[in-house]
DNA sequence: GCGGTAAGTTAGCCTGGGCTAACTTTGGCA
DNA sequence: TGCCAAAGTTAGCCCAGGCTAACTTACCGC
């Protein structure tokens, strides 16, 4: 059981960044039509270089795809990992909103939960959510 | 704001294993009187060189003190460190099961959410489960 | 008290995710 | 059209947190 909870734990680490990233560059592309890294320069506040190795990280697990001098894209597969990550990002924080929690706050932990929510409380919050609290 | 988000997240990153670290080495000292490295090797699923260095690290950072071929111990500052860890554990866990989350579940998740939880949404929690849910 | 096993240590390696510094490419404008 | 700034790339560094392999120390039973 412990064994299971820390390697999970540190499985999550290994794609939370890749979330984060793919979450990142499917919104740039909604707002300004292509990616660049300097948008994700701003988002994540570190530097150009620090963008590359990851985009190169990224392309290497087939998420990304690009060519120098040229805008960063989702591939199928990055697509799909950003639109799941968004979904789940947006419950968690309408969650801790629905609890009372400033929405400055709720933004900021639901960055860092949202990595370590599992379907099936996932699932509990949804249904709080969508029908309320459970009875007792 | 998005710099500021991100940038927390890396921070926590940092401390998450040293507080998993002194948590786990205060339920060793609890449950066994002492606690040797054995206990962390079992604890975590990782190898025993693997805790040597981590426990070289938190030596480093004065969060326990040991000494070659003795059991591992918590300064104060580490003690500390533990109890604070403990007490947010314990909360995010009990908050899960009130929402109908099943222990297993509620164990794993709390132990990746711990980390994340800012003091806001944490008083939050434990009003809930003290008092109630909020009304609608 | 000696020998073998379990526990702990050390060395050397790897990956991820940061950084700075130096270079190249692109693109807009004078 | 040619030049320069901004964007992107590359190289080389660092630390955290993993690993294996090889060694040393401690301890228990005979």
């Amino acid at each position: 059981m412990a064994e299971r909870v820390h390697k999970r734990t540190r499985d999550d680490h290994a794609t939370e960044l890749a979330e984060d990233y793919v979450e990142a560059i499917a919104d740039a592309i909604a707002a300004r039509g292509v990616c660049r890294s300097m948008d994700l320069v701003n988002h994540f506040a570190v530097t150009h270089a620090t963008v590359n190795n990851t985009i190169a990280r990224l392309q290497r697990d087939g998420l990304v795809s690009t060519e120098p001098y040229q805008p960063i894209e989702l591939t199928t597969k990055g697509k799909r990992l950003a639109t799941a990550s968004r979904k789940r990002h947006e419950i968690v924080k309408a969650f801790l909103e629905k609890l009372g929690v400033s929405p400055q706050t709720a933004e900021i932990d639901s960055e860092g939960i949202e990595h370590h929510v599992s379907k099936e409380t996932l699932d509990v919050m949804k249904r709080i959510i969508d029908h309320g609290w459970p009875n007792k």
